[in-house]
DNA sequence: AAACCGGGGGG
DNA sequence: CCCCCAGGTTT
């Protein structure tokens, strides 16, 4: 005598946010907000999402643009593999599937970039397929209703609650349930403060009833950050000196002042940078942390000048609105603007 | 199974 | 300051 489904779908068309890609039917444009908001807020995504829509209304425009035009519209939201993979997998609706968006679950999870989560997202958004959405909402919604203290981190953990989904889920009305599970997990069961004294499951809840809703999603593993000492050399000229960044590592191909990577916060910056044949002219115009989930960066922007032949070996561009660039180089650049 | 991949905002 | 978010790919 599960109510579950029905409680939480109750709950929700009665307080549910009007997003703009639950207005809409279009795969390709469920699709698009799906990917933006892997691991990304509803309100850091909202102009992200309503900016590649007007910039590229069909999934055959996504297709036709440049990787550079992408990531440079990507710019700021961070995990830039989701913009490759999202423009990847446009060329391959279009080349693989005629340009129409595949419409079984399978189809849909051999694009790039799309996994188990965004797979059954758009399977059941666009074409009602029964398929429950499982993302770290609903590990917690599960794992608080249920009592269940099994790491969610690990894949007896993923089994056990994407089995959870699949006994609890509506068929006959799989987008709404799923569109339920998320909103009551942003919502409601939220990780911090959870409004169980307004929660629709209050009571069947069994982590309410032991008292225990704090303690639980349980992760298993823990993050190590790594400490980074960057250093780039902004080269007093007209315009700016920069290089891309490889296939590898963070910000991959994307755009950046020359650098030098030190291996501990106080060496010689001078030196190194001599070593590349520039010569650094005073402190720091700049310095900062940039910390991402993984890595903790410590930047400084040194200002410099450098023979022509050294600098040959860098792209000069006059401006950067048509290059991608991390957000640590881009708030420097906004910081420098206000000093002028 | 573990490592890797950004940035922001809430508390 | 810490936590974690509408995860997925690579190794």
């Amino acid at each position: 005598m599960s109510d579950f489904g029905r409680q939480i779908i109750d709950w929700y068309k009665e307080n549910k946010r009007v997003l703009p890609w639950r207005s809409t039917q279009e795969p390709y444009r469920i699709w698009l907000s799906e990917i933006i908001l892997q691991q990304t807020r509803v309100a850091q995504g909202l102009s992200y999402y309503e900016r590649f829509v007007k910039e590229f209304p069909q999934v055959e425009d996504l297709a036709n643009a440049s990787e550079q035009e992408v990531l440079k519209l990507w710019q700021g939201l961070g995990y830039y593999s989701r913009a490759r993979n999202l423009h990847f997998a446009a060329k391959q609706v279009v080349e693989d599937f005629g340009g129409v968006f595949p419409r079984d679950y399978k189809s849909i999870k051999s694009l790039k970039g799309v996994g188990d989560y965004t797979a059954a997202a758009i399977a059941s958004f666009a074409f009602h397929l029964p398929h429950p959405v499982v993302d770290g909402n609903v590990y917690r919604l599960l794992s608080r209703y249920f009592n269940d203290d099994t790491p969610i981190d690990t894949t007896q953990g993923k089994k056990q609650f994407q089995a959870y989904a699949d006994e609890l889920m509506l068929t006959d009305e799989i987008a709404d349930f799923n569109q339920a599970m998320m909103e009551m997990g942003a919502i409601v069961c939220t990780p911090k403060n959870p409004s169980c004294e307004t929660c629709p499951l209050q009571n069947s809840c069994s982590a309410l009833k032991e008292g225990s809703q704090l303690e639980l999603p349980i992760k298993a593993k823990k993050v190590k950050v790594q400490d980074r000492f960057l250093h780039y050399i902004v080269v007093d000229a007209n315009g700016y000196y920069l290089q891309q960044r490889d296939d590898k590592g963070i910000w991959r191909n994307m755009f950046e002042f020359p650098l030098i990577e030190s291996q501990k916060e106080e060496e010689d910056i001078s030196v190194l940078a001599k070593k590349e044949g520039f010569e650094i002219l005073g402190s720091p115009l700049y310095e900062t942390k940039h910390i991402l989930s993984h890595q903790k960066l410590h930047v400084k922007f040194w200002k410099a000048k450098a023979d022509e032949a050294v600098l040959e070996k860098y792209i000069q561009v006059d401006h950067l609105e048509d290059h991608a660039i991390p957000r640590v180089i881009d708030r420097f650049l906004e910081e420098m603007m206000e000093k002028v």
